[in-house]
DNA sequence: CGTGCGGTTGATCCCTTTCAAGGATTGTGG
DNA sequence: CCACAATCCTTGAAAGGGATCAACCGCACG
């Protein structure tokens, strides 16, 4: 269930006001940020930037989800980050991105013009602060991310996927029941997420399925019924060497 | 071919004086910078920093090469990241780092205190920025490894890996010729970075030398002999790809 | 009621790993 | 200076996990 979400909005109510890239502005940065901000929404599947455009806004995203992704030259591609609400796009000092963003479900970005945004930022202590803390969060993020594509088998990494997932999303909504939680993902943008293949993500899903741990009705609403198990199954070691 | 380094040596004329953390600073920040490091110096193969220790220090990397890694609980390991000089270790506003960290050639790194330089930072904004600019660097280069990791043969990965060192390495030091090289690295670390065996990287690199693209005397001395061969062998598009 | 998209399942293949043995190089102590 | 050990590297044979190829299912939608 979507809000509706129109350049009325403002900050104060916004639901990723406390963790986004205003996390930390008081209320005159807040009245600043508000004065220049935009909503952008984009279609599941819509690209958001091409590899090489020209950066002219930036971002957070404030509803849905959003993928980056590389690409090979004979085809092959890997997403290298997703992007949940109150994740960042673009960057100071950079005119240009090296991946494709594209929008995996509905989304809703709260834009900013790149040239204003950064001059803001030079200025804005507040907002240079929590920019370097959600690029530290990337680069986490990002190494945990190689030791997964690295290192771990297709059930470690679908395993690995539906914790984290479940992190990230639990504490984003109100989950409807204790550990339901929405896939907004294809088979096929997961195996892209992980490095597999999709037939290979699907008969690890089932298999999953098979021995219990997790379960589906409808195809993308899932389960998790048996948490240790599902942790067991990532191969982490058992404070999950995960932030928060 | 070591430079000696001593706690003596001055800030104007460090090797890494225009790439380091300290790149932007004008004499007086660099003068304050002078005041607060001390040298340190490991052995190959040393560990500098373990993962969940307490970071006492930031430093960056002035010579030689440090890996930072990631291991699972039965032992497999990943390194997500490769510190070479001018690199940076350490965070601001980060008490932890959640890898561990080991000198893989002789390394001598310039050592911060890691609460007065967190506020040295606060109070210079150059050195603010240049840390940000490191940061999103070390993103898009994990970013780069995602892909390798994900997507790209053992062939690739080797390719792509001596393609990568060639370039960041010619600036750096002097090459004693046209396209060689020093790899300071054993098979066994290679692999690890790879996402691979040691085997395997034992038998991609003798391939890629029977095929004539490289050759090497000594086993850590490299030659690229066809260039162009190497980078067709890489898997990415025409123009690499890497931001430089 | 067909069509398309996403998902499942099966059979086969192949690249990389695993297991194993031997070779090269370096360093150390007698 | 040589013997010996420790590392690092190479090479071969076999096994296996995931990819690939292919067919089919089920649901949404026109």
């Amino acid at each position: 269930m979507q809000i509706a979400l129109t350049a009325a909005v403002r900050c104060a109510e916004c639901p990723i006001r406390h963790r986004a890239v205003c996390a930390r502005c008081d209320d005159d940065e807040l009245s600043l940020l508000e004065g220049m901000k935009t909503y952008k929404t984009f279609k599941a599947g819509q690209p958001i930037l091409w590899r090489g455009d020209d950066l002219v806004f930036v971002a957070s995203v404030v509803q849905g989800v959003a993928a980056l992704s590389k690409t090979l030259e004979d085809g092959r591609t890997q997403m290298v980050g997703l992007l949940l609400p109150s994740d960042f796009i673009g960057r100071p000092g950079r005119g240009q991105i090296d991946f494709d963003v594209t929008a995996t479900t509905d989304v809703t970005l709260c834009c900013f013009d790149r040239k204003p945004f950064e001059k803001l930022v030079d200025d804005t202590p507040h907002v240079a602060h929590r920019l370097m803390e959600l690029a530290l969060d990337e680069l986490d993020a990002a190494r945990d991310w190689m030791l997964l594509l690295g290192r771990k088998t297709a059930r470690e990494k679908i395993a690995t996927f539906i914790q984290m997932f479940v992190r990230r999303t639990h504490t984003d909504e109100q989950a409807a029941g204790p550990d339901q939680f929405n896939m907004p993902m294809t088979r096929d943008q997961i195996a892209n997420y992980l490095g597999l293949t999709l037939e290979t993500v699907s008969r690890q899903f089932n298999s999953l399925k098979k021995e219990g741990v997790i379960s589906f009705g409808d195809r993308k609403t899932f389960t998790v019924v048996d948490m240790a198990a599902l942790h067991n199954a990532t191969g982490d070691d058992a404070d999950g060497g995960m932030i928060d």
